[in-house]
DNA sequence: GTAGGGTTAG
């Protein structure tokens, strides 16, 4: 610091008209405190206003990356010119708003100080106006902003119309974002379509971002390395392995497979979509790797139930110098808890700390799972209880699974209470408790819990598994026969389970008590899940040797869990079953997740 | 200067 010229006077160092590149050290300083005193300097000297060092100031608070403090220092600045006559300042200003999350405000009286001053706004300017609006999901702005645009004659750029759709998508106006697309000349502006498939992805529309993607395929317009990232996305939400293989191989033919950002989303795109093994083929084709390509890869091995891999990359990741953040340290508690790898995620979680990360709601969930799967459920209890934030009913429902899986009925209940308080409108908070009641031999509780389940009309969603064969993809619902074959697939059912029952499978219990209280149709449906469906289907239609892969959008029940292990050993199959986000990987009787799930 | 990758639980 004492060697750094900035600590000298400053006033010498600055020339009585600055010209040319001004200032050469100010390019490299970044301090607040050191640009305060060139300003105060530069005031001093009567040069306040000066051009080249009001942009060079302002640019610099307001770079990539700039804290707040800097930004406000930056309108600071600004405002102490007594009439800023040059559409540059203004721009560089609202540039920085854009990066910020809630510049909204600021950025639309800078908008009101242009017209004030009469200083006609250029495109540069709506851009960062809008893009600020967007960070900020400040529609109200947006929409004023849009409207001078319109009467400047600058909403039709071919850079603000992008910057308007994604400011009325990211604003929840999806009306007005396809209105604004609309008005795209001839529609053939990929800029614009990536805008509109960004879009859809983000509002959890997958479906959507793909018509979208194939209309602009038709169009002819060429896919950009944007493009097939959020495609890629809209193919890990929707679990579209097969378009997510021909988008990888068109990254190989357009040379995009270079791109971090690209590799990144193809390996979330493998994970999610059941293959392990080709998103770890990506992640190690990569010539370098940034962190949320290392932390992309945790997940995946977490989501796969490959706890030790998981943290094993975690343990290279900070070798190699990269430091985690808190999405990394998700990933992290997540493969622990489910490798029972109680000590080492607690170990984990404390450590959070030294990288200067606040846990937040999702951490805590890992925590809670740690804790309750491990079977210690009043510690997870009293872990939820004495947060230091609002604990969600998410959390509590996280310990009531838990309960459920331990058989603990009287803490169940009074987990069940808590969640009750905060959210009764989740149909599987009643299905997990009234199962534990039946479980634990409670009837009472049982049916209380399932009288209130009728009173409140909660909705239950019937199971649904799908698996492919021979490009084809075959779907089943619990318990019904919608599918051609569901007949032949209910019998395999049938005979699997007899040839296993020889093994000690054991069908579960509420099963049995639904055949003692005569519900027959209850009985069916839980006898045929809709995964027992798809596994039996195809273990009827490949031969030994080869991966099913199963996919089920909701959770897969412990029966069903216990059932694909033994048939991976006695019909000699590997299974890849999907578990909501997760993954199992059953061979020769042993599933990946050593059965912590 | 436009658009883009990773986020608990059930």
């Amino acid at each position: 610091m004492s060697s750094s010229p900035l600590t000298a006077t400053p006033t010498p160092l600055l020339p009585a008209k600055p010209k040319g590149p001004l200032l050469p050290h100010l390019p490299h300083c970044t301090s607040l405190r050191a640009l305060a005193q060139l300003h105060a300097a530069a005031v001093k000297s009567g040069l306040g206003a000066h051009p080249a060092l009001v942009t060079r100031l302002l640019t610099l608070c307001t770079k990539q990356g700039a804290a707040p403090a800097h930004l406000a220092y930056a309108r600071q600045v600004f405002d102490r010119i007594p009439s800023p006559g040059d559409v540059v300042w203004y721009n560089t200003l609202l540039r920085g708003y854009a990066r910020s999350s809630d510049g909204a405000a600021e950025a639309a009286r800078v908008l009101a100080r242009m017209l004030e001053e009469g200083v006609a706004p250029d495109t540069y300017t709506f851009v960062s106006l809008l893009k600020a609006c967007a960070a900020a999901r400040a529609g109200e702005e947006g929409r004023q902003a849009h409207g001078v645009a319109v009467k400047t004659g600058a909403a039709d750029h071919e850079y603000v119309l992008p910057t308007l759709i994604n400011m009325y998508a990211e604003c929840g106006d999806a009306r007005s974002a396809r209105a604004m697309f609309g008005r795209v000349p001839n529609g053939d502006c990929v800029v614009s379509y990536n805008a509109m498939i960004t879009a859809a992805v983000r509002s959890s529309r997958p479906g959507e971002a793909l018509v979208l993607f194939r209309e602009m395929q038709a169009k002819g317009l060429k896919p950009t390395s944007v493009t097939v990232t959020s495609v890629l996305s809209a193919c890990a939400l929707l679990g579209a392995l097969e378009l997510g293989r021909w988008i990888h191989e068109y990254v190989r033919k357009a040379g995009l497979d270079s791109l971090v950002k690209v590799n990144t989303a193809l390996i979330d795109m493998y994970g999610k979509c059941g293959s392990l093994e080709d998103a770890i083929d990506v992640f190690q084709g990569m010539e370098s790797r940034d962190r949320q390509a290392w932390s992309v890869m945790i997940v995946a091995y977490a989501n796969h139930s490959y706890g030790r891999e998981a943290i094993s990359l975690f343990e290279e990741m900070k070798k190699q110098g990269i430091r985690p953040d808190a999405v990394t340290f998700l990933g992290v508690l997540y493969a622990c808890s489910h490798s029972g790898m109680v000590s080492e995620g607690l170990q984990y979680f404390d450590s959070m700390r030294e990288y200067g990360i606040v846990p937040g709601i999702k951490h805590y969930g890992c925590v809670t799972d740690l804790l309750a799967r491990s079977g210690q459920l009043e510690k997870a209890y009293k872990f939820i209880d004495e947060l230091p934030i609002q604990p969600t009913a998410i959390l509590w429902r996280t310990l009531l699974s838990a309960c459920g899986s331990h058989g603990a009925v009287d803490l169940g209940k009074r987990v069940f209470e808590r969640i009750l308080e905060l959210d009764d409108t989740h149909g599987s908070d009643y299905v997990i408790f009234s199962n534990l009641c039946a479980n634990t031999g409670k009837w009472e509780e049982m049916n209380r819990v399932r009288k209130l389940m009728n009173e409140k009309g909660v909705v239950k969603v019937p199971g649904c598994s799908s698996i492919e064969i021979d490009n084809r993809v075959h779907e089943f619902f619990a318990g019904d026969g919608r599918h051609p074959q569901s007949q032949d697939a209910r019998r395999m059912v049938d005979q699997v389970i007899e040839q296993l029952k020889l093994v000690g499978y054991v069908p579960n219990t509420s099963q049995v008590f639904h055949v003692e209280m005569g519900e027959e149709e209850k009985a069916t449906s839980l006898r045929y899940h809709s995964e027992k469906l798809a596994i039996s289907f195809g273990l009827l239609n490949t031969s030994p040797g080869t991966t099913l892969r199963v996919v089920k959008n909701l959770r897969v029940c412990p029966d069903c869990h216990s059932m694909a292990k033994l048939v991976s050993m006695l019909f000699n199959r590997r299974i890849i079953l999907r578990d909501l986000n997760r993954f199992h990987h059953f061979e020769d009787g042993v599933c990946s997740c050593g059965d912590y799930w």
